[in-house]
DNA sequence: ATGAAAGCGCTAACAA
DNA sequence: TTGTTAGCGCTTTCAT
């Protein structure tokens, strides 16, 4: 139906052999300036275009790579994907995107599909629901080179990106603390992803180094990570018919930030809503009234790094033993 | 460093030829049962994954689309790559996701890059700073299957999917009509795109029906779709100095009018903030003070639709002369 | 029901 | 500097 030009037509017309031609367009050194210009131009002139999927089978590489996030709709993860892409496209690799929706069964398939369609590696940032990581060990037992960056898990040895998330929510529980705040919540994602552990860290951390008894009851976790609105209402209908409500939450999401807010209004009239302060890299949140108080990531550059960290995996000529766990600072923006 | 196991491999360990084990791993019906099940067996205990490098080449088909977009961080957007996934994936497709952020080089850079990794055809909405078509023409001239979805382009007859943005435009509009508005503004795209000439369709069309007269100097475009802020604060400080002040604005998109939101908040006192409503599929709206009325657009659905026509294009044995030009209908909510 | 062989388009080792 | 040849892994005639 459509026949691109080949190697093959341009050798056949300009009366050479198809390695030349080759040659030519892939600008090797030991070929004649006067047959290299020869053929680019015809090449141009006819708008060849290489066949990725024959120089692909060649090299044994397909130069693309997979990205898995719960969802692009995400600012963090939106600002990450233009962090890899920057440095994929620089280094000529192609980025392809799935996103798990936080659903276990969706990680898997994708994960699946994505090693199936022949990446180079995979840069994973796991599912709020996944508790099972068999899927992800075999690849890496076969040898595909991945990288976990923001939520990680520990099953075996490689590169990692993350931020310093105690820190980060050490000083959004701080921010809220210095406000006046004493009846502080947290509202957390799913307990088994790396974040929520170390998010809860760093709320403890907080109240502890302002003498504020940590009580438990104030702490709700939300083990679909806020995919379903339902248990982020539950969460905060329960801190409504608290006895003694949370005069402010840190918040450890922003999904969960948003899924709250709209629970709140909701569930409780204006008054009654406590302070929120949270991890956050969406812009739109200096439009609510009252503005809250954020962590935000450097998602971008964690983008880049995680890139640059699968390329070197990808291209390492020898087994690499030797893996990097980068933790880059976050950023407390008030309002 | 790291070596799948093949089909050679396979029909070596289990003494066949690769053409048998090839036939047993394709279901295909001209084998014995037994030797099918020994195969398909041995495969999955030694996790064979076929090459898709190979098998592409061999079929002269990648099984993969590409799907350029302004951003994946806009609701609108996000879903529809929603729906497209679902039915790419449905069908054995891969989704190759890419941003244009609304720049002309960076929409011709990226559909060429996709392009070159041999997508099989190409589902496109329109960057808004993109007048020149050529990157697009050539590739339709070369073959390849393109179904527009959004913001579309004339320049060539094949399938497109839209909403319906005039009648949406005019719901909107009304709506603000029906409030008791009567200067009403357009905070419009940018002119060149599609969408952009059918909304403002719709506002004329919906002041017409209540006989306000037009007044030109109340629409304002944005040539960057809001891509840069300082554009639609110009926008704002104009709509601001005016003598006669709009009480509302209609807003063409979800970016346009959360930029419009920030700049009124950064430039006038709440009290002078005009009524908005417009085109989002956003669902962090509710969270502000005033809600804002909107029209949402069935953007999975449309996803849905175009990755049909475009499975359509690809698959058809024959030329397809006859093109499809899809309007989906959208929905008004109020707040 | 199975095998042998050719070829998808590209490239790299080797030969000239 | 250029050409010849072989092969990446898979599929599909054609022959058996």
């Amino acid at each position: 139906m459509f026949k691109p030009i080949t190697i093959k037509d341009i050798a056949q017309a300009l009366d050479l052999s198809p390695s030349t031609v080759s040659r030519a367009l892939s600008d090797s050194y030991e070929i004649n300036e006067e047959t290299k210009k020869r053929v680019i131009e015809y090449a141009e002139q006819h708008s060849y275009r290489r066949n990725p999927m024959a120089s692909s089978l060649r090299h044994g590489r397909s130069y693309s790579i997979g990205v898995i996030v719960c969802e692009v709709a995400n600012s963090f993860f939106s600002q990450a994907i233009d962090g890899i892409e920057s440095v994929a496209y620089g280094k000529g690799y192609h980025v392809i995107i799935s996103q798990s929706h936080d659903a276990y069964e969706r990680e898997v398939v994708n994960i699946q599909h994505l090693a199936n369609r022949a990446v180079d590696g995979l840069l994973i940032s796991m599912s709020a629901e996944t508790k099972d990581f068999s899927h992800i060990i075999t690849l890496h037992e076969q040898g595909l080179p991945i990288v976990f960056f923001d939520r990680i898990i520990d099953v075996f040895d490689t590169h990692t990106v993350t931020s310093d998330n105690k820190k980060g929510a050490q000083k959004a529980t701080q921010s809220l603390i210095d406000r006046g705040f004493k009846k502080i919540a947290h509202l957390a994602n799913a307990p088994h992803l790396s974040i929520t552990a170390e998010r809860l860290e760093g709320f403890e951390s907080a109240l502890r180094a302002n003498n504020i008894p940590l009580n438990e009851s104030l702490i709700r976790y939300c083990h679909h990570g806020g995919r379903i609105q339902r248990e982020v209402e539950e969460a905060v209908r329960y801190f409504l018919d608290l006895d003694e409500r949370p005069d402010a939450i840190f918040v450890a999401s922003d999904r969960l930030s948003m899924g709250c807010l709209s629970a709140y209004n909701k569930l409780a009239p204006k008054a009654e809503h406590p302070a929120i302060a949270g991890f956050s890299n969406s812009d739109v949140l200096d439009l609510l009234q009252p503005g809250f108080t954020c962590i935000r990531q450097p998602a971008i550059e964690m983008g880049r790094v995680a890139m640059e960290m699968l390329i070197q995996l990808i291209e390492s000529r020898y087994p690499v033993y030797e893996f990097e766990n980068t933790v880059l600072e976050t950023e407390l923006i008030s309002r």
